[in-house]
DNA sequence: GGGGTGACGCGTC
DNA sequence: CGACGCGCCACCC
């Protein structure tokens, strides 16, 4: 169909924009967490980091993009998290073998590093 | 089209 | 440490 080729890439740009967020988190490994900037980052643009938040939050398929491994720069969960709170974020991470000093991921040694590979 | 909002990140105080 | 403030960008009135 011939609609503006302009308005077309405007288009393909914010489908795209969730669903490399989508991709990404897909790809996080078992037992390992990414940050909201790291993933925004990887999508192409590391300012995006509060938009990654809200594709989350609007999560259309739980089931397969595990939103849960994604933890802010402090590895700190989302209080607001979908499915009974934080804590259920933390047990979900915790039953990975990911390990929490103080409340936080430790990062250090959990953080998804998607260089190595 | 304008304005408020947020599962963020980073600088300041 | 904690509390703000600001920039960012997509979304929703």
């Amino acid at each position: 169909m011939q609609i503006g080729r302009e308005e077309m890439r405007e288009t393909e740009r914010e489908q795209n924009t969730f669903e490399r967020i989508y991709e990404i988190v897909r790809q996080i490994p078992y037992g390992q967490v990414a940050t909201y900037g790291q993933i925004a980052a990887l999508a192409g643009n590391k300012r995006l980091s509060r938009v990654v938040g809200y594709a989350l939050h609007v999560n259309p398929d739980p089931a397969t993009i595990p939103c849960y491994r994604v933890v802010n720069r402090l590895g700190e969960v989302s209080r607001a998290f979908a499915f009974g709170g934080g804590n259920r974020q933390v047990e979900l991470l915790e039953a990975e073998g990911v390990q929490f000093i103080d409340g936080r991921v430790d990062m250090k040694h959990y953080q998804w590093n998607h260089f190595v590979f």
